[in-house]
RNA sequence: GUGGCUGUAGCUCAGUUGGCAGAGCACCAGGUUGUGGCCCUGGGGGCCGUGGGUUCAAGCCCCAUCAGCCACCCCA
């Protein structure tokens, strides 16, 4: 028969990695838990309305990016490219605004984008995702960071980079885009790259961060938003800065820093790192007031982040399986009856470990018993199982002795 | 969507001008009638990614296709 395989993009987490996904659900769900945010599960696949009305009609997640097909009676549905809709929809649509004034939720599983993969890059990826709703205070913004910050430090993952900017708001970034398309007027004899021609109609924050080099030296002059911010705006995001200050957080003001995303107003930051390849932030997130109105919520402020859990799985070190704290050889058929109760006895007592299912010789058994690691290797034979004893082997040590089964929990109990 | 590199044993990879399919590691068994790691001996394993083409003959050459890696783009 032919051979099926996987579909581009998507991986098999077996054993070791899929421990590494273990440890950073468990890391993210005790951090996010002393701040008070909890657990959410949301659906995987939506309305692919909600998504491109919330991520933007333009952009190229929603353009090119999404896993959208019709379901049976014909209804367009889409695989989440990105986690933050789907909350804002539950939000909503559970009413919880109604039940709290600040509603802290985070939530993690698979993502999907069809795009090309490559490093830190794959068509299901998974996210780690926080959400806030209800309250417009930078503080919070400032505390999130503190969030996410301290959650890496759980995790163990250092030298990253924390850049931060605030993209303005409906009423101060109309009047920066303008300076900006004026500004870019002046280059319409192709200095920009083909890219950033394109760009500039698209996206025109997005040619500020173009890395070849002619567009970086012609967007030199260019206006920059912290110049255009409005009084609130400004006010807010010097609260933010000056909270992470009075803290010590290392962070770097990047003002040309963009989303890919436009529901994004104020505060946006992205945690990068340079171990990762090209596809280097591990974080990213920001303020977006406005979209739980546009998704047919009250009009109420919101802010969030997710986290590649690929990415971050890449800077961390190997799990390690947890080691058995036993092996059950078993020596002769008859005996293996009683090995399995005996193992289960061991279990019920909280310990770890497996039976033989086999009598097969000595040797394999002890092999087995090796490669698994376990602490203590247990062997049932002909003699042990007529006088009701077995044979305790410290694996470390390599030395032995024969005990009765009764007292077989006082040695090798943990 | 674009570009570069790569697909041979479970894994990492050799494979000559086109001429019998290979190694290391891993796995299994034996060396020890009931004792792991080190060592020695032996063994099982292959639609050479897939489909076409050229040829007396293709792992090798040509075309297509699928997949992997890396980069662009974009993003977590």
């Amino acid at each position: 028969m032919e051979k099926i395989q996987k579909i581009k993009g998507f991986a098999d987490l077996l054993a070791d990695q899929a421990t590494v996904f273990e440890r950073l659900e468990s890391a993210a769900r005790r951090v996010f838990g002393q701040y008070g945010y909890k657990e959410a599960r949301v659906p995987v696949l939506e309305r692919t309305e909600l998504f491109s009305r919330s991520i933007g009609e333009e952009t190229d997640v929603v353009q090119k990016e999404m896993y959208t097909f019709p379901d049976r009676k014909g209804r367009s549905l889409t695989m989440r490219p990105e986690a933050t809709a789907g909350m804002v929809r539950a939000y909503v649509e559970n009413a919880l605004h109604a039940q709290e004034e600040l509603t802290k939720l985070f939530t993690y599983g698979p993502m999907f984008r069809y795009e090309r993969p490559q490093k830190g890059r794959m068509r299901q990826f998974h996210q780690l995702d926080v959400e806030a709703f209800g309250s417009p205070s930078a503080h919070l913004d400032a505390e999130m960071l503190f969030m996410l910050g301290h959650f890496l430090t759980e995790i163990g993952i250092g030298e990253l980079n924390f850049e931060l900017n605030s993209l303005g708001c409906p009423d101060c970034r109309p009047a920066y885009q303008q300076a900006l398309n004026d500004y870019f007027k002046g280059f319409d004899g192709g200095q920009l790259c083909e890219d950033c021609l394109r760009r500039k109609l698209t996206n025109p924050l997005r040619v500020l961060d173009c890395k070849v080099p002619s567009c970086k030296e012609l967007t030199k002059g260019a206006p920059l938003i912290s110049d255009y911010l409005c009084d609130d705006c400004r006010t807010h995001f010097a609260t933010v800065t000056g909270v992470l200050d009075a803290a010590g957080f290392d962070y770097t003001l990047n003002p040309r820093l963009v989303r890919g995303l436009d529901y994004y107003v104020r505060t946006t930051f992205e945690v990068t790192s340079g171990k990762i390849g090209a596809q280097s932030a591990v974080a990213g997130g920001g303020r977006y007031d406005g979209l739980v109105k546009n998704l047919g919520g009250p009009d109420l402020p919101g802010v969030g982040f997710a986290c590649g859990m690929e990415r971050l799985a890449l800077l961390m070190g190997d799990a390690g399986a947890a080691a058995p704290d036993f092996h059950l050889a078993v020596l002769g058929a008859q005996g293996l009856d009683a090995g399995l109760l005996l193992a289960q006895k061991l279990r019920a007592a909280g310990l770890s470990g497996e039976c033989a299912l086999a009598a097969k010789s000595a040797k394999a058994q002890m092999r087995q018993a090796g490669k698994s690691g376990a602490r203590y290797c247990l062997i049932l034979g002909e003699s042990e199982l007529a006088d009701g004893t077995v044979v305790v082997k410290n694996m470390l040590a390599g030395t032995q002795e024969t005990v009765s089964q009764d007292t077989l929990l006082d040695i090798i109990a943990p």
